[in-house]
Parts: structure tokens; sequence; C-alpha cells
DNA sequence: ATGAAAGCGCTAACAT
DNA sequence: ATGTTAGCGCTTTCAT
């Protein structure tokens, strides 16, 4: 049913490899032949198959790019750019959702490897060492992720962190919390390791409450453990939990910025739209999506260079963020009420 | 460098088509042989190309699902159920984004056609006559839009859109506004007609505005539109566009319910988690994903039945709507201040 | 139970 | 500029 090449090679009187020819090297081909081979392959509805011809090139002309959970609306903006970046350059991108669970990461490497030039890992949540093993498998590169010898890309959320905290001294705060999110996530760490650098550095005190999921209901949940510490400001792992812990700290009766100031990360599209508007880091996902895309391609053709792209956050200044209250201040020496 | 079937035959002694039946068809080789095949496979870490296999069997165990725009919250739930039903038939789901584009959506379904078993279309804008065309090319199910002759699966949005605006005559509303959503939209053309003729059987008043495009933005933006029209109670196309008008008409000033109440569509995770909390009608995104990947899978066998699953719908009343108040009833006599 | 051979749709030398 | 041939990795008759 399917009209194969062989089909347009009979109905226009050459040889396969000719209709071959006008596809993949048009100017191999005499003009004449060309358009009458064209205009025939166009009447059949003729297709190249490209899982035929990537099975003798090589190269199917199709990305992978696996996320840890697609309902994270930080991640629809990255997979968008790297599809317009993917289109520019003439591939296809498929998306697939890993839930957070590195061994449906790791079995969907595999299940794409044959099926794509690449894969685009997105905040992986697999070891180190199985990507390192995957990647002998297919061409890799990373996102929200450094690992020694493999091409990342990656935010720097160190210094956003570290901004963040910057911020929150500067307005007053000396009691922080940082609320982080999931186990296996190199982002967290980073984000827990310039925090922690950075109130150290600063004086203030910075307790840690983790893990938690990286979702509203994880923040939302945290609400109760926020209000039981005495920190008048906290950083969250994304703005997903920070949204959640906004919602649970009013459900709580807590104002912010008024008695608690909420600082998130990624400035996804929703921080614009809270209420208060969320101070956040932001984070540059269409520019990661399409960086990624560009070392895929290009280290295809020379797999030594092993680039880290390194990309620049920035401090957001909305409205949950304010000077410590006089009276969330006073909680230090007198009790809560 | 990538270990083929001829490299485990040779390794374990046996021929080719030995080590093809060890994996598509165990039961046909002895049990010593197997498990001798079996363990050289896993120690040169063979896995069968699968796109080689399809060349032959017609079969490649991939779908596709091509969603008009992954940022909006209603698709990933559709998703992440489609690839877990998908996962337990053995299959993997390759996602799309087109980006609410038509012509991207039709190059998309052609350049999958070949790689896929079959493709999953949500919500497509393409017009019903390409769509016949293109699944001449490859079995395709769609998602949220009824074509005759097609394999579709549909929310009852029109019978949800009915229970909605019942409801808010019920609370004694009379002049009800739709805000559409985008053209070439099958969604939409059902919310309306259902509306109107609710509308009109209960003797309220039903202003169209429309189209709008199906995003928080374009609730936002149709604030004004709304608070021009004497309407005391809009539904909106989408959770999305509910929630943006929520936020334009708390940016007017206009209190929500106690001016105006605000209906969705689709009961998105967010709808629980705005302030007030929207009232809206449930679509079942899971279960139509899920339906979608079980009718694409038994089409494949039986290319006959082109089954039509319509799946219900539930209005699920929160905080968004009340009855008109005193002022705003007023305002059908006296001017609006 | 296993081997031999043909071929899926296509491209890539190598001829001519 | 075009035809010939071989073969990508795999499955599937058909023999044995």
């Amino acid at each position: 049913m399917p009209v194969t090449i062989r089909d347009v090679a009979t109905a226009s009187g050459v040889h396969m490899s000719t209709v071959s020819r006008t596809f993949s090297a048009p100017h191999l081909v005499n003009p004449e032949t060309r358009s009458r081979v064209l205009a025939i392959a166009e009447q059949l509805g003729y297709r190249p198959n490209r899982a035929a011809r990537a099975l003798i090139t090589g190269r199917t002309h199709n990305l992978g790019l696996i996320v840890a959970d697609l309902a994270n609306p930080f991640f629809p903006p990255l997979i968008k750019a790297a599809e317009g970046q993917a289109r520019q350059r003439d591939h296809h991108i498929f998306v697939a959702d890993a839930n957070e669970d590195p061994l449906v990461e790791e079995e969907l490497v595999l299940a794409m490897a044959k099926q794509v030039d690449g894969v685009l890992l997105c905040s992986p949540r697999m070891s180190n060492s199985v990507i390192e093993q995957l990647s002998r498998d297919v061409p890799l590169v990373v996102v929200n992720r450094s690992i020694p010898g493999l091409p990342c890309v990656v935010m720097d959320v160190g210094q956003g962190a570290r901004r963040a905290v910057e911020h929150l001294v500067e307005l007053g705060h000396r009691q922080l919390a940082l609320l982080g999110g999931p186990r296996g996530s190199w982002t967290n760490r980073e984000i827990r390791r310039s925090a922690v650098a950075a109130a150290r550095l600063a004086g203030a005190e910075l307790a840690i409450i983790s893990p938690n999921p990286p979702t509203e209901e994880g923040g939302y949940a945290a609400a109760e453990l926020v209000v039981r510490d005495p920190a008048t400001a906290v950083l969250a792992y994304n703005d997903l939990m920070a949204i959640g812990l906004l919602e649970g700290l009013d459900e709580l009766g807590v104002g912010v910025p008024d008695q608690v100031s909420v600082v998130g990360i990624d400035d996804i599209e929703l921080a614009r739209r809270t209420r208060p508007k969320l101070t956040t880091v932001a984070t540059p996902a269409g520019a990661a999506g399409r960086a990624a895309v560009d070392m895929l391609l290009q280290h295809g053709d020379d797999r030594r260079t092993t680039a880290q792209a390194v990309l620049q956050t920035e401090l957001v200044v909305r409205e949950s963020t304010a000077p410590p209250s006089a009276a969330a201040a006073g909680a230090e020496t007198s009790n809560r009420e």
C-alpha cells in the first residue's frame, strides 16, 4: 500500500538509484529527469522512508528529548525552543516523559537510541555512571546537570541562589530557609551549596527543609514546616514549589511578604501571575533548549569536544520579598504567638 | 561499534536466525541454546534494533502523539496516561508539539508516519479533509474532535457546557457570556452550540466573545471586553482562559464571584489553587489518553471498526460562581457606575 | 531445533 | 548522468 522508491522508479522509467539521488543529492541528476521524477513522486504521494534510510546512513534526523516531568511548566518553553531549533536544522524532536523515575529514564534512552541521532537529557535523575554508560550507546547532551566529560548545558543556579540570598539579607533577613527539591537532582545540590555558602558569608542562618517533591503539592505541604521554623524568608527549589508554598502560607494565615518572604527559581510564566507576584531567579530555558540542540548536532561531527555551556541566571524582584516585619523580627527575642 | 545480531550469533556459535528467534519467538528455540544466547547478548550489551525490525515486520512499537500546545496544562495528564497505557502494551510514545499550527501538525504526522504504528492527534487544528487524507498514510486516532469515519475520542464538552449554563441560570444569572477559544477547534464549536442552546432554553441571554487564544493571556486580555458586557457570568473555553480572566478582572477591581461569576472547562490541577477556586467542567484527560492508545492499538488489527468514544464530563462547583449581586442585578435597569 | 537464503526500503560505492 | 551491485540489521519462509 505505501508507495516505495521502487514504485516511483518504475513509474518514471528510471532506476531506483536515480530516484534516490533525486532526493538526497539532487545536483547529481539531470534537471529534466529530476523534475519528472519529482512530479511522479508527488503524484504518487511518495515519501522517503526515513527509517530505512537511517539504516544505511546512520542518521535518522530525529532527536530524542527526555524530561523529568512534562507537567512541570519549566519544561515546555525549553522543549518548544529545542523543537524550533531542530526544525531549522531539518531535524525532528521526539519528547518523552520519565516521570521523575531514573529507571524509566534509562529505558527511554535505550528505546530511543537506535531511532534518533542523539538524546537531550533534561534534569535527569539517573546517576552519573548510568548516564556515562548510556552515552556510549547514543550521543547525549545533558541539560541542568554537569557531568565531567559529557556535553552539558547548565543554568548557573548557584549564582542565582547566591543572588537570592544576598537580596534577602540586604532586605534585613537573618533567618533563612531553603526548601529543597528531589534527591538525585544536580540543580538541587548546586542551589544548596551556593545558598549555604552565601548565607554563611553574610552571617545569616539557613535552615534546610529537604527533600521535597518539586511540585506545587510539595511546596504546599511544606508550608507547615516553614511556619514552625523561625525563618523569615525562604528560597524554594523552583517556582512550582514556591507557588505551592504561597498557597500553603495563605491557607495558614501567614502573609507574604509581610510575615515571610518567598523566592522561587525558574521564572515560569505563572510566577508573574501569582498574588503576590513571585520574586524569582530567572533561568533561560529557551536558550538552554537551543544550545543543547546545537551541541548535539555538532557533537555528531566531532566527538571530541565536550563543551559545557553555562547560561546566566538573573534575579527578578517582584512582590513576594520585603524587609522582615517588626513582629517577625521580634520573634527572635520574644516568643511567637 | 553498536553490537548487532550477527555479533551475538558468532559469539554464541549459532546462526543469526536463532538469535532472532530467541528474542521474537523464544518458544521455538531450545531452552539451553536460548539461555546461552541470552547470556551472551546480555554480556555484549546487545539491543535489537527496532527500526531494522520494523522494516520487515511493519511494526515499530512506537506511537506518535501530537498536541496543539505542550504548554497547555491540560495535555500533560493526557500524555502521561497515554504513555503509561502504551508502556503496558509494550509500546513507546513520541510526543511532538504542533504549536497550534495546522501546517506544522501536518508535517509532523508525515515525519512520524513511517516511524510509528499510529498517531494520536490531540485537539488538531487541521481541517477534516487534511486529517482524512493523512489517515491513509498512517493509522490515526483523533482526540477532542469528532470526524465521521475516523476513530475518535471526545469528551462530552457539549453536555458540560450545558450543565455550566444551567448552573449559572439556577444561581439567578440571566446575562451570560461565552469566552470562545481558537478557530478550527472542534471543542470550541461544541461548547458554543450547547451553550447557545442551553441559554435559549433557559431564557437567558448569551453574548459570545470570540475568537481568543486559548491561553491565560487570552483570558486576561478579554477581561476588558467582559467588563463592558452586561453579563454577570461567563463561561470560558478552558481553565487557562478562565484563570487569566480571573486575574484580569481582579486587576480591574471586579470581584469574583461577587460581581461576576466565572466557569472554566477542563479542571486542570491549577483550577483547585486559584483564588477564588475555579468552578469548572472536569474533562477526563487521563481516560481519554488511555482510550486513545487502546483504540490505536486495536485499530491496527481491525481497520474496519472506527469506534467513537465519548467520555463524560462533570461540573465541579467551587468558589468562582455565586448568585448575581444586588448591585449587578440592578445594573440591568439602572446604569453601571 | 537450527541453518540457509531472500528481502524489507533505501543508499553508496563502483561501473558505464 | 545513470545503471549495477552490495548491504544496513533484522525477520521469515523454507529446508534440513
